[in-house]
DNA sequence: CTCGTGACTCCCG
DNA sequence: TCGGGAGCCACGA
């Protein structure tokens, strides 16, 4: 039994993320050990999102905005978080400040 | 061991 | 405000 990898405590951080909440990949990717490892997070969403059941769509960029493509996921991560209670601006963008995940539920 | 890769992030002009 | 370039990291093949 060793330690956990970093993929495995990036997943459970954000299995962590309260409903209604966002977190940014470098966030994630602090919590995990590695600050600088945001790279890291995406592949993770892409290999584990799925077959983990993740919150993919609470992570998103450090702007606050969604780093999906219309068409490539954009739109039905903006509806499911409109449906938690997340709000965007004018801008298209959530704000960090009262929507940002602070690392609660660890 | 080396290499490719990516829903990032930061730094400059 | 916006765009380009480089850095960074962990993991699978």
């Amino acid at each position: 039994m060793s330690e956990p990898t970093f993929s495995e405590r990036a997943i459970r951080n954000i299995k962590s993320i309260p409903r209604g909440r966002v977190a940014t990949y470098g966030q994630i990717a602090a919590f995990a050990g590695s600050p600088r490892a945001a790279r890291q997070v995406v592949r993770l969403l892409h290999s584990s999102s799925r077959k983990h059941g993740l919150p993919w769509h609470r992570v998103i960029n450090r702007q606050g905005g969604i780093s999906l493509k219309p068409g490539q996921g954009y739109e039905i991560q903006k509806a499911l978080l409109e449906d938690e209670g997340v709000a965007f601006d004018c801008r298209d963008r959530i704000d960090l400040s009262r929507y940002g995940w602070s690392g609660e539920g660890l």
